[in-house]
Order: C-alpha cells, then sequence, then structure tokens
RNA sequence: GCGGCCGUCGUCUAGUCUGGUUUAGGACACAGGCCUUCCAAGCCUGUGAUCCCGGGUUCAAAUCCCGGCGGCCGCACCA
C-alpha cells in the first residue's frame, strides 16, 4: 500500500466478495446509498443465522437462558431511566477558525483541570461559561470555539402520529429485558440465577460509519443480561472453564502504557482479581470458544479492560473482546460488562415498580418488635374531627419512642398533640421475617452479530492456487453441499438432479450447478465456502456411487448415494470427519 | 462533521487534463449454445453503463462549474 502498486487490503476483498456473491452490500444502491445499512443477501442471512445459532447453542441451551423478543422503538421514559438520554449525547464544540471539533467536557478536563464527575453535569450554558472563563482555545490552531452543542446518538421519533409523546430506537436490546424483569423473573419460577437473552436489531445515529460491517446504524445486537444473587455469585458452571486461558489486557497495564497481555487461566484472574464477577470470567471463557469455533484463533483474540472513563455508565467492570482484524487492528465483538444492580435500581426509581427479588431465609428470623395501637374510644371525644388523622400519626410513628418518652415524661408529643398513656395501646410481640428483598446483580455479554459475520468471513478467507476459498467451519456455511453432473450429458444431469432433490428432501442446504466446466463449478463453490462438492459421473450411472470432494484439500472420496444422507448428517455434526464418508478417489 | 483524494456495465478499467471523432471501447464475471470423463481450458451468441444524483455553462457535457449523496485516508466520534 506504499508504493504505487496498491494491493486491496482483506476488507476490502471481502466487501467485494460479499457484494458479487450476495453475502450483503449496502442498502439503498438505487438512491446513491446510505452508509450504516447495510442489506444481507441468501448466503449473508443464512451465514448470520448460522452464526446466531451457535451462540444460542454455546450460551442458550447449555445454561438454560431464556430467550424473548421485545419492541425495538420505546417511550422516551425507558431510556431516561437507564441514563442513555443523559449519556448518550455528547456536548461538542467547534474551531471558528479552522473547524475541528473537540468534545466540550475533554477540553476542560484537559486544559481546565476539571474532574470527569464535574464536567459530566455541567449544562452547555454553564461549559460555554466554563469555557470562557479558563481561556480555553482551540488545541490546534489556538482558534475560538462557538457555541457547545448536543450531538444525540439516539434515532428519537414520536410514538402516535398526532402525539408529543417521544420515543427512541432502542441502542442497546438489554432494556427490554430489564423493563420485563418482574415478568420474567416469575417465568424463571422466581429462582436465581438465572439468564435473559435478546437478539434483535438496535439503533445507533453514529455520526459517519464508513467500516462495513463494524459500524452500523442499524445492526443486530445480542445481549444477555445474567441475574445472580451478589451473596450468592459462586458459577456452578466454573469448574468446566476455569482451565481454560484468557489474554487479558489489563486497565492497570494499560494505563502505564504499556501493551502488555496477561495470558492467565479463568481461575488465576479470579482470585488475583483481574475479573470482579465469576460469572463475567465464565461468559468471557464462552466468548472466546465462541470465536474460536467461528475461526478466530486464540492468539487472535483479546479481552481489553475499559478504563473507568472509557466504561459505559452502568458498569461496574467492563471488557470488551476484540479481534484482530487487518485493516483495523483490535476490532471489538463482544462487551462483557457488570452491571451491577444499576438498570433495575433505575427503574424500580423511575417507574416506582419494586424490581427486587425475595429471597426466603434458611431459618426464619425471629424478632421482638414493638406494635402501637391508637385508642379511639379514647382519642375520638378529645380531638374530635382530628382524630383520624391523629390516629394514623400515631400509627407512623416509632412504638419505641413513644413508649420510652411516656415512661420519662408521663406524655408524648406528637407535633401540636399531647399523646397520653391511655390513648395508645403499646405490645410488644415475635415477628418472623420469612426472607428479604434484594437486588439481582447482572452481568452482561453482548455481541454485535454483524461483526461476528465479519470476522468469521475475514478468518475464512484464504487463497489457494490463486483461487479465493472460504473456509467456514462446516456448521456455519451457509451452502453445505454443491451437486454437479461430471458433464452435462449423457443423462448425468437428471441423476445430479435427483440426489440434489434427495438431499434437500433430507433437509441439508444444497445448490445444484451444471453450468461451465467441473472445475470452474469447484472454483465457485469454494469461493461461497460449500464445504463439500458431490459430483455424478459415469460410475454413479452404473454402481449409485458418487464421489465427495473437501472444499480445502480438494481430496476425494467416493461412497453410495444410498448412504450419503447419513454421512452428511453426521460430517456436519462434527461426528465424522472427511476421510470417513467414503474410499479415497483419485479423479 | 471537517480536510485531502475519488465516483464510467456485476468487477477491473479506456476515455476526462485539451467538450464534438463513442450507438461510451475492452477484459473478467454472468446467461444460452457447442465442446468437455475431476479443479476458473476453448469457440459462438447474448445480457449488461441515460458515465453516482440534481442543477448550471454551452450549439454540444462522462468530460467544465456548483450543490447533494456515496467511497477511501487522516482528524473527531464510537456510551
Amino acid at each position: 500500500m506504499t508504493d504505487g502498486t496498491k494491493t486491496p487490503d482483506k476488507f476490502t476483498i471481502i466487501n467485494e466478495l460479499a457484494r458479487r456473491r450476495g453475502f450483503f452490500w449496502q442498502s439503498y444502491e438505487i438512491y446513491g446509498g446510505v452508509s450504516g445499512f447495510v442489506t444481507y443477501g441468501f448466503l449473508g442471512a443464512k451465514l448470520k443465522q448460522k452464526i446466531e445459532s451457535k451462540l444460542r447453542e454455546l450460551f442458550v441451551s447449555k445454561l438454560g437462558i431464556l430467550e424473548i423478543e421485545s419492541p425495538v422503538i420505546s417511550p422516551s421514559k425507558v431510556f431516561e431511566a437507564s441514563g442513555h438520554v443523559d449519556h448518550f449525547k455528547e456536548p461538542m464544540v467547534e474551531c471558528q477558525k479552522c473547524k475541528k471539533r473537540f468534545r466540550a467536557d475533554h477540553l476542560l478536563r484537559e486544559f481546565a483541570k476539571i474532574s470527569e464527575a464535574e464536567a459530566e453535569k455541567l449544562s452547555l450554558k454553564e461549559l460555554k461559561e466554563t469555557m470562557e472563563k479558563n481561556e480555553i482555545r482551540c488545541p490546534e490552531c489556538s482558534g475560538t470555539f462557538g457555541e457547545p452543542k448536543y450531538f444525540l446518538t439516539m434515532f428519537k421519533t414520536t410514538i402516535g402520529p398526532y402525539s408529543e409523546a417521544v420515543g427512541y430506537g432502542r441502542p442497546e436490546a438489554a432494556q427490554g429485558i430489564f423493563v420485563e424483569f418482574r415478568r420474567l423473573c416469575e417465568m424463571a419460577r422466581e429462582k436465581l440465577p438465572f439468564g435473559v437473552i435478546q437478539i434483535g436489531h438496535a439503533l445507533r445515529n453514529e455520526i459517519s460509519p464508513r467500516q462495513g460491517l463494524i459500524r452500523l446504524r442499524e445492526f443486530t445486537i445480542i445481549d444477555l443480561e445474567f441475574f445472580f444473587d451478589p451473596e450468592e455469585s459462586d458459577c456452578f458452571l466454573l469448574k468446566n472453564v476455569e482451565g481454560e486461558t484468557l489474554r487479558l489486557f489489563l486497565a492497570e497495564n494499560k494505563l502505564r502504557g504499556s501493551e502488555e497481555i496477561v495470558e492467565i487461566t479463568v481461575k488465576e484472574a479470579l482470585e488475583k482479581g483481574y475479573i470482579k464477577a465469576e460469572w463475567q470470567a465464565v461468559f468471557m471463557a464462552l466468548a472466546k470458544k465462541l470465536l474460536a469455533d467461528l475461526g478466530v484463533p486464540p492468539e487472535k483474540q483479546r479481552f481489553i479492560e475499559k478504563l473507568p472513563w472509557e466504561r459505559a455508565h452502568y458498569a461496574l467492570q467492563s471488557f470488551d473482546q476484540e479481534v484482530y482484524v487487518e485493516r483495523w487492528g483490535w476490532v471489538e465483538v463482544s462487551g462483557h460488562a457488570y452491571r451491577t444492580d444499576y438498570d433495575l435500581k433505575r427503574h424500580m426509581k423511575f417507574s416506582g415498580v419494586d424490581m427486587r427479588v425475595f429471597k426466603e431465609y434458611e431459618k426464619p428470623l425471629e424478632r421482638e418488635q414493638a406494635f402501637i395501637k391508637p385508642l379511639m374510644a379514647k382519642l375520638g371525644p378529645i380531638f374530635k374531627t382530628e382524630a383520624a388523622e391523629v390516629a394514623e400519626m400515631i400509627s407512623g410513628v416509632d412504638p419505641c419512642e413513644v413508649a420510652s418518652s411516656i415512661k420519662k415524661d408521663g406524655y408524648y408529643m406528637l407535633g401540636e398533640c399531647k399523646i397520653l398513656p391511655e390513648h395508645v395501646e403499646i405490645t410488644r410481640r415475635k415477628v418472623k421475617e420469612q426472607g428479604k428483598r434484594f437486588f439481582p446483580h447482572v452481568v452482561e455479554p453482548s455481541f454485535g452479530s454483524d461483526r461476528l459475520v465479519y470476522v468469521a468471513l475475514e478468518y475464512a478467507y484464504r487463497i489457494k492456487d490463486d483461487r479465493a476459498i472460504l473456509s467456514f467451519p462446516r456448521d456455519i456455511a451457509p451452502m453445505q453441499v454443491g451437486v454437479y453432473p461430471l458433464v452435462s450429458k449423457d443423462g448425468l444431469p437428471e441423476k445430479a438432479l435427483q440426489v440434489y432433490r434427495m438431499l434437500l428432501n433430507e433437509g441439508f442446504i444444497v445448490e445444484y450447478d451444471e453450468a461451465g466446466s467441473i472445475g470452474r463449478r469447484y472454483a465457485r463453490a469454494d469461493e461461497i465456502g460449500i464445504p463439500l462438492g458431490i459430483t455424478v459421473d459415469y460410475e454413479t450411472l452404473k454402481d449409485n456411487t458418487v464421489t465427495i470432494r473437501d472444499r480445502d484439500s480438494w481430496k476425494q472420496v467416493r461412497t453410495r448415494v444410498i448412504d450419503l444422507p447419513e454421512l452428511l448428517h453426521k460430517y456436519f455434526r462434527w461426528k465424522a470427519n472427511f476421510e470417513d464418508l467414503g474410499k479415497p478417489f483419485e479423479g
């Protein structure tokens, strides 16, 4: 890329291939295209579905996690409560001389020594005043700044055509889970821990998205919210993954300016306190496995810990899982945030609905408690019409306080009213407490589905003998089998079509191709990553055997047509290797 | 959003500087046919571009000018 010979990088190649073969392309092309929006074609949609079902296999089935689907549009309250309305906007200022834009709060932090927390609280007007007071000029050209303005990166709309009710397109699917927490918890039989996952579209009105599938304005997010009791935060799955190694890029190293990667086991990471929650460590290990299963080797993955000011407003600790891609280096594919009880607390505060979970004690707590009962027969004649009000006030005060006051002074002053011993009855009783209410904590792994698709493509891409091959792991390949006649005459196409239809009926994703020569058809199939090619030749007409060709090694085996369904099912479930599919065959 | 470079069939590109010689040419890909007994062979035929969109200058615009959209790189942004 340095000299005149510009070799296109993998990103360019993948995007070109994706467009040409129908994996995905920029949407609205006929109107010039709009950046940040993408349309998946047949192959891309299938690939994405398969990646998502792989994730389900790993996270959903094995952990008994519940999947839900909630709306994309939500009333403004939801994102006010979640803190997004406050945090999703950034105050920006523009230099009037060189037109460069800066975050106003960042400038204040850097040049006026104002803390992050303070800077965040300032209104636009206050930002302007503080900037003027500190005489902050453009760091580039020392020009003066214009008025600070907010960029809101959520999509805003109104709900109902005539309504003033503001709605937002969700920037994450997590809130769809939190707002339904009470019902979801009930469906989980009120037993912690439990997890809820949602796979769906999210909207972020990015300022300038131009990295293909990596940054979209509308994209598919996979949010998994895992709720657990902070007093019983042990993870029952830890045993399964504690020996797994993680590559961590810790915040403390980042602060020192070091690029050091700490490579340690899940167990050690927890012991040393690098990862605060067991469940989070376990999900990180699972995420690493997922990416490995998608074809990304462990050394091309890492988890980078976010610095306090880089973290989302809701997170106590968070790691980004990053994958190395050729064009941009390390790119985030998933985020692992320890959201604690932030979201549930906020929704309880804003909605007034109790979001806590009831926990029964092993043994009910017994303790003595004092009760106070206003005696209306006495209060009535004295306070007349105000009696009811006084009685209510009496019920609201601490019985012990009343008792001790009466014991000391012979009366208790309740505002203006003098309460005498005969006005109330104070009793002490033993009460049993069966349990308590508390907020569960949440650990959240969150994946960008589209980014998974991209990295799967980039890591599948390779060149063999000048040909492009997408070496997808067999279980995510969007097309599983190709069926071809060796030549398109002498009844071979008819026979091949029979095999093709049989495999379709068996539930495989199959294509039939008789155009061009057999070599050309293999090449076309390799380019879209079809793992197996079945060729019908003259032998087939005699003994009903076909050859099966491996996409990656180009080796072939010969096997009976009648055995194909069983063999292929085994192969795609990783229960058989290519060599097990038949006898070696030389073409 | 800013600055630089750029935008011609699905892809790569010729033509743009110097407006007319172009029904915008080629290659690859794609489709049909012939051929073809295992890795993009060959031959024939065909589909396919109002030259990103809109406006302007001109007798005449792919070509010059303005605006928009889109792309790449850098800055900023990415909770």
